[in-house]
This record gives structure tokens, C-alpha cells and sequence, in this order.
DNA sequence: TTGTATGCAAATTGTTTGCAGTATA
DNA sequence: TATACTGCAAACAATTTGCATACAA
């Protein structure tokens, strides 16, 4: 369980972030994708979902909806080196990090988190103000192996 | 010390990859970079030194030369969140990772590797190669720390 | 001499912006 | 009702491609 519907609702609501039913279903769709522990999304994959409830979205109002939510907070941007930016739900009860097959591209999730580096990182400069950190592996999977 | 600027033309030769002047100035470009323990560069920061030498390079020629050198594993593109993309040379005896200001973009290098997640995540998945990894941490440097 | 690399210009992709209309709070 | 959000179209930036010429091997 990542976060209540309706606390992520408050939380919004809080913010001063107008609930429109396109952003309720961008959010939506980023919240049950994080409860099923699936890979971030791209804007282009949030836009086709949206769509099929609201065949009028535009691919600008998911890049200015994440935009805002990016800036709140409440997602996280990524980027990886095959060049795709994808997003995905911030949680704190719910840090991981990815996997990405350099064949075909599928992204898994990884428990694993560089916790000591940080640290030391912390402790070796500690005029930096560290806000973030980005992990991720790159390698290929069971079926891109063999070429 | 980072490799021998004949080591590395030597290396360009055993691959096949031919030498132009263009490219060899490339090289020498990140070479030195390296050896200088400096951030990683982008393409058009590569355009403006190499314009120095060779006043008619072209981007697409940089961009050209920077794939052939990345497909043979001599240089690693990097890709950072505030969306850009640079290019360091691959020396094993190097390893380094980055840190990256929010504020204004500075990118400075960090030793610290997670070895340690890296071996958890090879003995979870074993059916996966894995080939590479990122570690980035993402802040705020001493001059825009305070906003 | 042969085939690969270059430079130019044009095409392409992904993303952002201006604007007028619309809908949320 | 006021203001922020949306969709459209146009603008943009970064990167890639096609093609004729130049050059490394």
C-alpha cells in the first residue's frame, strides 16, 4: 500500500493544486502504478491512459500536469540514459530504484539503496545541502541476454 | 593519470576507428578532462573547443564522433535530471560518480560507489547481466544553497 | 583507390509557450 | 466571479538524417 486516494487528494487540495478530472486521472494512474510496484511512466503513456476517459487531453496539459506535481513534490522525474524521461509517485515508505535493460528497455524496480554513500557523501561535504540521489543499474534482462 | 594519449590513439587504431583530426581533438578533449578530474562535457561545449582548432566542425559531427566512441565503450554518455546530456571518457582506474547542484547545474565528482548495492542486486538477479550503473546525488552547492 | 567521415541543410522528436475559451474553487 | 487550467497551434531546442564532397587508410 503506497498512499490513500484520498489522502493524496488532501494533499492537493492542500497545496492549492486545483483538481481537474484530467490531473484526478494523471495522479490516479500514477498511484496505482505505484501500488503495484510497476515501472514509472512515461508522458506519452500517461496521455493514452487519460485518454480513454478523456479523449480530449492534450500531451501538454500531462507535461504542465506533471510540471506541477514535480514542483509540489509529489512526483519524481527520471531520466535515463536511452534518453527517456519518465515519472513516478514520490513516497517515502516506498523508496527503490531501477533496473533498465540496455536491449529493450523494461525497467525494474530494485530494493537496494546506496544509503552508506549518501552518507559518507553527507559527511565529506557538508557545505552541500543534499536533497536527492539517483541509482540505477543497466544491464540486460533474462531475454535480451543472449543477443 | 588517467591513459596514455598514445595508449588511447593506439586503442581508436586496434578498433578500426579512423582517425581524423576532428576527432583525435575530441579525444584529447576528454582526455585531458579527465586527467583534470573535471565534469563531464557536453556536446556543444565539445563543438567550442574543437571550433578553436578546426573552425568548420559541425555538431552533427561531434554528435557522430561521440556515438562511435560511445558504441566501442571508450567514452559514457551521461544524462542528469535537469535534462542534459554529457560525455566523459571510460577509464576503469576512475570510478567516480557525480554530484549535481539544482541550482545552478554545477557538477562536481564524488568517489563514493555503491559496490555493496551492486553485489545485492547481482546475487538477487542472477538470471540479469549486469553492465553498468549511475549514482547521482542531487543538491544544493555552497554559492546556491541559501536561494 | 575504396570506403568511411565531414559539413551543410533539412527533417525529426520531444517539449514548451501564447492565446482564447472553459471550468474550478 | 476571479483565477487557474485546458486544448489548439505554433515555437523551440536538441539531436538525427540524406547527400555530395573530402580524406584516412
Amino acid at each position: 500500500m503506497v498512499m490513500g486516494e484520498e489522502e493524496l487528494i488532501g494533499q492537493l487540495k492542500m497545496m492549492g493544486i486545483r483538481l481537474t478530472p484530467q490531473r484526478q486521472e494523471i495522479i490516479m494512474l500514477l498511484l496505482k502504478r505505484a501500488e503495484a510496484g510497476g515501472p514509472p511512466l512515461s508522458a506519452d503513456e500517461i496521455m493514452q491512459h487519460v485518454r480513454m476517459r478523456y479523449p480530449s487531453i492534450s500531451l501538454d496539459t500531462v507535461y504542465r500536469s506533471l510540471a506541477t506535481f514535480t514542483r509540489e513534490g509529489l512526483v519524481r522525474e527520471l531520466q535515463f540514459r536511452d534518453h527517456s524521461r519518465r515519472f513516478e509517485l514520490v513516497h517515502e515508505d516506498d523508496h527503490h530504484h531501477h533496473f533498465v535493460c540496455i536491449g529493450c528497455g523494461y525497467i525494474m524496480r530494485i530494493p537496494y539503496c546506496p544509503v552508506d554513500c549518501l552518507k559518507r557523501a553527507k559527511e565529506c561535504y557538508p557545505e552541500y545541502e543534499i536533497e536527492d540521489h539517483s541509482f540505477t543499474v543497466y544491464g540486460y534482462c533474462p531475454e535480451c541476454k543472449d543477443d
